[in-house]
DNA sequence: GATAAAATATGACTTAAATCATATTAAGTA
DNA sequence: TACTTAATATGATTTAAGTCATATTTTATC
């Protein structure tokens, strides 16, 4: 479904969203740490979100990564698609290129209402959406 | 969501069900040219379905993979699990181990009832279910 | 302005999935 | 029984995902 990349990155966006913004920058050593993924690829994966706006960035002392309130609007899929690229979501369940709607491979009825359902909450749910209906319990898993 | 391998798998098993039976068994180079997948490899998968008895097989002259009465009763799952193993279909979506119906990660709500609805369609679902389903036409993708 | 702290850019290394190759074993047929 | 045909078992190779390392650039602060 996610490659790790994706759910690593998903990961360090939740983080962010409830424990940054403009003013609480973080690094990357602290991300990383807290939700347990190595320093070198979380810095890298939030470099590729950073330059798609996806999240915050600044260089220099007291720089960091955060989650400001434009952030906050974007969606599970945007971060999804930064990392494992959107089309993955949408291909057939056996990889056949000519397979959709009109033409349907053997399995495509099966699978088609449950994906494209779940294709849409991701498109539809915001991180916005994530910390509201989290409420005040910010505990959740890194690991 | 699926491996190539699993993808494969599902291909080579579809085939087998609509175009063999214990009289008209087919060898490994026919089906991988007919589902467009190398040789070598579906070799490997189909001899992994077949010891696990969801299709049948024979040595020797005239022999090869075919699909039986009995291996029909067997579910996509039943491929999915054998090459992929079952694990990765419940797995948590950000890779979590400790994420679970009572302890649930942010995105698990969203994500829960679109896949537990597509696994028990893949656990439902047999061989003879989708040749049924398919009817006469005997046409579909291998590209 | 000099210094230090941080992200950025780039590329190398490692591991697992995907792919290929082949020697061995079993079964049918002459 | 010898020969041929096919799966089986095993392992080598390739490729892509995942991981790590570091030199460069930007920015705050003294």
């Amino acid at each position: 479904m996610l490659t790790n990349s994706s759910k690593y990155a998903l990961k360090a966006v939740l983080y962010l969203t409830l424990h940054s913004d403009e003013n609480h920058k973080l690094q990357v050593k602290d991300i990383s740490e807290k939700i347990n993924i190595p320093k070198a690829y979380s810095g890298k994966l939030l470099q590729a979100l950073a330059k798609r706006n996806i999240i915050s960035s600044s260089r220099g002392p007291r720089g960091g990564f955060y989650v400001d309130e434009g952030n906050k609007k974007q969606t599970i899929m945007a971060i999804i698609d930064t990392i494992d690229g959107r089309k993955k979501m949408d291909a057939c369940l056996l990889g056949l290129d000519a397979c959709n709607e009109e033409n349907p491979c053997p399995l495509h009825d099966l699978f088609a209402s449950s994906r494209s359902k779940m294709i849409k909450v991701f498109e539809e749910t915001t991180l916005d959406d994530l910390v509201g209906s989290l409420g005040s319990k910010d505990l959740f898993l890194y690991k």
